[in-house]
RNA sequence: GGCGGUAUCGUCUAGGGGUCAGGAUAGCAGAUUCUCAUUCUGUUGACACGGGUUCGAAUCCCGUUUCCGCUACCA
């Protein structure tokens, strides 16, 4: 059996799109799971929308999602190098060796004479292909059109190739995750696979850098599965092994419409920004047509590569909904080691002065609140009580009432007596502040409303012992009798 | 338009000739807790449609429809 090898090739257009980071997952599932090669190929053919930020980026995601590659731009490999720009040099020889065997020729035609061949198609409702006008070329003609100073662009014949290996006009395929797919070759266009200004075309520079990377298994998008009945053929002209295909089901929008900005965050560093895990973000993606064969959800990659089988993946498209994102990513929060979320965490908390407290307390503040939020980026407005003045505009009415006026001047009667040197202590002493007004009819629930009112500003939040504790007792003084005023 | 793909709760999915069509999430209801949070319990909710085949179809077949993709000297 050959050697496993699978790979994600993205273009540098654009920061990685969550949607590339799924197909990279994959991919990277099935080589682990099958004790493969995950590799890493940078598509920079298009200069222009190329930037370095953006490779960066690439890089930068899929390492912070844990798929690490195994050869690479940057680690390097055997068969690198591992960015298209760089290899530009390889396909003139192969395109030429199409050529020379007769399964690609040179084509002359100008875009604007290509232009009124699909407007006369378009005229007459049919569908257009390529009029093949330049196929039996005589050398005279040839030489004619290069002395009026045109370039050539060198075309496939698809039904050479489909001719010169399959019994019809119908070429098919077994795809790993939809099953047989088949196409009426004779319905594709002859495709131009390198440009007249000598740069290979998608469809052609894919074919050559797989094969000579030795890629077993393709795993990619279906936006793909058109192009794969092109790309069969010119592994097949070329002589080469063709490798198996599987496409993938598109993540869409809510709206079923593309995945775009509009609808929120599109990039893995977008997530990020938001408050998302990546192991968050892995997780949820990767049930995005996969699912355990347990019950149980919540994996890592690791996991999920054991009980991975491409063969049963869902072969529809998935919508992307935040509400599951969002409760997984408040999992993945609640259960996260605590000196990992302080690094995690931290970013979020730039707006404040984060210095009056030591580490251990920043921590043990993260502790407390963690535990309803769903991304890290609420911790700015749920911590806010522990580094600023609460507002109180919000609980105006609250501090107002009749248990208020009664349970806060107590509060300021007893708090001597609190234990501030612990936590422990402040707990067993504030169950105590609540049983004295229990004993005259006003329940836990509200005295401890009016205190977290006056203390944070808010009728919800973090354990109030704690906040009591880490504010300090001056601290808890100052905000009640602003809060009396 | 042509070609290709796809179809199970709102969403992600399991299953698949005879099941109360299962789970997760969201929703709703209740319980616990100092907290309209968390957690726990319960619950609403689906086989796109029309024809076949069959004792029996959500499952198999045919057709329709939906939605998605492709239809470049972009990738």
């Amino acid at each position: 059996m050959t050697d496993i090898r699978v790979r994600i090739a993205p273009s540098p257009s654009g920061n990685l799109h969550i949607g590339t980071a799924r197909t990279a997952l994959f991919n990277y599932l099935f080589a682990k799971k099958n004790n493969g090669k995950f590799i890493l190929r940078i598509e920079d053919t298009d200069a222009e929308r190329t930037s370095q930020e953006y490779i960066d980026n690439i890089f930068d995601s899929l390492k912070a999602l844990g798929l690490n590659w195994d050869e690479g731009p940057d680690v390097g490999g055997e068969y690198g190098p591992y960015t298209q720009s760089e290899r530009f040099d390889l396909y003139p020889k192969y395109a030429q060796m199409l050529v020379e065997k007769g399964f690609a020729y040179e084509c002359f035609c100008t875009p604007e004479e290509l232009e009124a061949e699909k407007e006369e198609a378009g005229k007459n409702k049919q569908p257009y292909v390529y009029s093949k006008k330049c196929e039996n070329l005589t050398e005279k003609q040839k030489e004619s059109l290069r002395k009026e100073g045109r370039k050539p662009a060198i075309r496939f014949s698809i039904s050479k190739a489909q001719k010169a290996f399959h019994d019809s006009n119908i070429l098919a395929f077994d795809d790993l995750v939809k099953g047989n797919l088949h196409q009426d070759t004779s319905l594709i266009g002859d495709f131009v696979i390198m440009k007249s200004n000598g740069t290979p075309t998608y469809n052609f520079a894919v074919v050559i850098d797989d094969m000579l990377m030795k890629i077993s298994h393709i795993i990619r998008g279906e936006d793909h599965i058109s192009n794969t009945f092109k790309q069969i053929l010119i592994y097949e002209a070329l002589g080469a092994d063709v490798p198996r295909f599987g496409h993938l089901g598109m993540i869409l929008a809510p709206d079923r419409s593309k995945l775009s900005k509009r609808h929120g965050a599109t990039a893995v560093s977008e997530f990020v920004e938001k408050g998302y895990l990546t192991d968050a973000l892995v997780n949820f993606v990767a049930l995005l047509g996969w699912s355990p064969s347990d019950s149980e959800e919540i994996k890592t990659v690791d996991e999920i590569a054991q009980d991975f089988d491409i063969t049963k993946i869902s072969s529809s498209n998935s919508i992307f909904e935040y509400d599951k994102l969002n409760w997984m990513n408040g999992q993945y929060i609640k259960k996260m080691d605590l000196t990992k979320l302080y690094d995690y965490a931290m970013p979020f908390l730039k707006k404040y002065d984060t210095s009056k407290y030591t580490k251990e307390q920043l921590i043990r503040i993260l502790e407390v609140t963690r535990e309803p939020i769903t991304t890290l980026s609420e911790l700015e407005f749920d911590t806010q009580y522990f580094f600023e003045k609460p507002d109180l505009s919000e609980v105006k009415e609250l501090l107002e009432s009749e248990t208020s006026k009664k349970v806060l001047p107590y509060a300021l009667d007893v708090i001597n007596s609190w234990g501030f040197d612990s936590e422990e202590k402040l707990h067993e002493d504030m169950a105590n502040y609540r049983e004295y007004f229990k004993a005259q009819g006003i329940k836990p629930k509200e005295t401890m409303w009016s205190f977290r009112a006056a203390v944070t500003g808010r009728t919800r939040g973090a354990d109030m012992g704690a906040i009591v504790y880490l504010l300090g007792k001056d601290e808890i003084v100052d905000r009640i009798k602003t809060a009396l005023k």
